[in-house]
DNA sequence: AAGTGGACCTGCTAGC
DNA sequence: TGCTAGCAGGTCCACT
């Protein structure tokens, strides 16, 4: 489910809410992707610090007296949070319950690739681990085209699949990789290392817009997306390739066409896209 | 080092 | 109606 958008959306949904809240109860349901690493009942009594995103990672500071630390957050393929007054009980793809004087804030994630790990900072191990590999936020201003095209420097893959890996930006899931391709105009089956660097700024700007449109219309809801007060997404909408194979091209009536790379379905338009 | 493919897990849909 | 195959928004890991 969750690219950068939707979970900027989900951030900034709940963020103020329970920011300062006190901990009451937590409650793990079926595994996740990894082992919480502590016992939920030690995160009781815990006051809650501002949520901050970093890729597609959420990280919830929680300080107790004698325990400084937080939860890293991550979204898998189809979680999602909710921040609720409670009394509902945990459904059965209800995984992560933190039950706050606030509210409580329910994890939500049928297929589990989500996580919920401690770490005493991000800086340390488990989370700085996680993180460590991630490339340049999206919208910070030091993301352009210069460096793109200094990410796929030497990389023969293509370069859908170099933008999906996050090590150059993170950010761009399978649908605005698709959907920033198209419209930078670049053939998603070109190698990295073939992108001019004026393709590559058209890229990056196409990029930051998709993401910056998507996070405007609260996201994609596909199937299942909503932030923690339950609102769906719109910008399914506005798609212009993902998930329209056969349909006209928007720009020049061609068939959109799908094919897959790296074991993911690709959209693109072999009329508008070039190598 | 970079590239490739499998793994994790469940649910939904299209097709027979 | 019921079964099966194929597909799904992510990313880590082992292997070449």
């Amino acid at each position: 489910m969750p690219e950068l958008p939707e979970v900027e959306v989900t951030r900034r949904s709940f963020a103020d809410a329970i920011e300062g809240a006190t901990v009451l109860q937590a409650r793990l349901g079926k595994p996740l992707r990894w082992p919480i690493g502590l016992p939920c009942d030690s995160l009781i009594g815990g006051r809650i610090g501002a949520v901050t995103r970093r890729g597609k990672y959420l990280w919830l500071p929680i300080s107790k007296p004698e325990a400084t630390g937080g939860l890293l957050l991550h979204l898998g393929m189809s979680g999602s949070l909710a921040f609720t007054a409670g009394g509902n009980s945990p459904g059965p793809h209800d995984h992560f319950d933190l039950q706050t004087d606030r509210g409580l804030l329910r994890l939500t994630d049928p297929r589990r690739f989500g996580a919920v790990v401690w770490s005493k900072a991000l800086t340390v191990a488990p989370a700085a681990k996680l993180l460590a590999g991630l490339g340049i936020e999206p919208f910070d201003p030091r993301f352009d085209g210069t460096h793109l095209h200094a990410g796929f420097s030497g990389r023969r893959v293509a370069v859908k699949l170099a933008l999906l890996a996050g090590n150059i930006v993170v950010g761009a899931g399978n649908i605005y990789a698709c959907e920033a391709l198209f419209l930078a105009g670049i053939d998603p089956r070109l190698p990295a290392a073939r992108v001019s660097r004026p393709r590559a700024e058209r890229l990056a700007q196409a990029v930051r817009g998709v993401l910056g449109d998507a996070l405007a219309a609260g996201g994609t809801t596909l199937r299942d997306f909503r932030d923690a007060h339950g609102v769906a997404g719109s910008f399914q909408m506005q798609a212009r390739v993902y998930g329209r194979e056969g349909q006209p091209c928007l720009v020049c009536s061609k068939p959109i066409k799908r094919i897959t790379q790296g074991q993911r379905s690709t959209f693109f338009c072999s009329s508008c896209q070039k190598k």
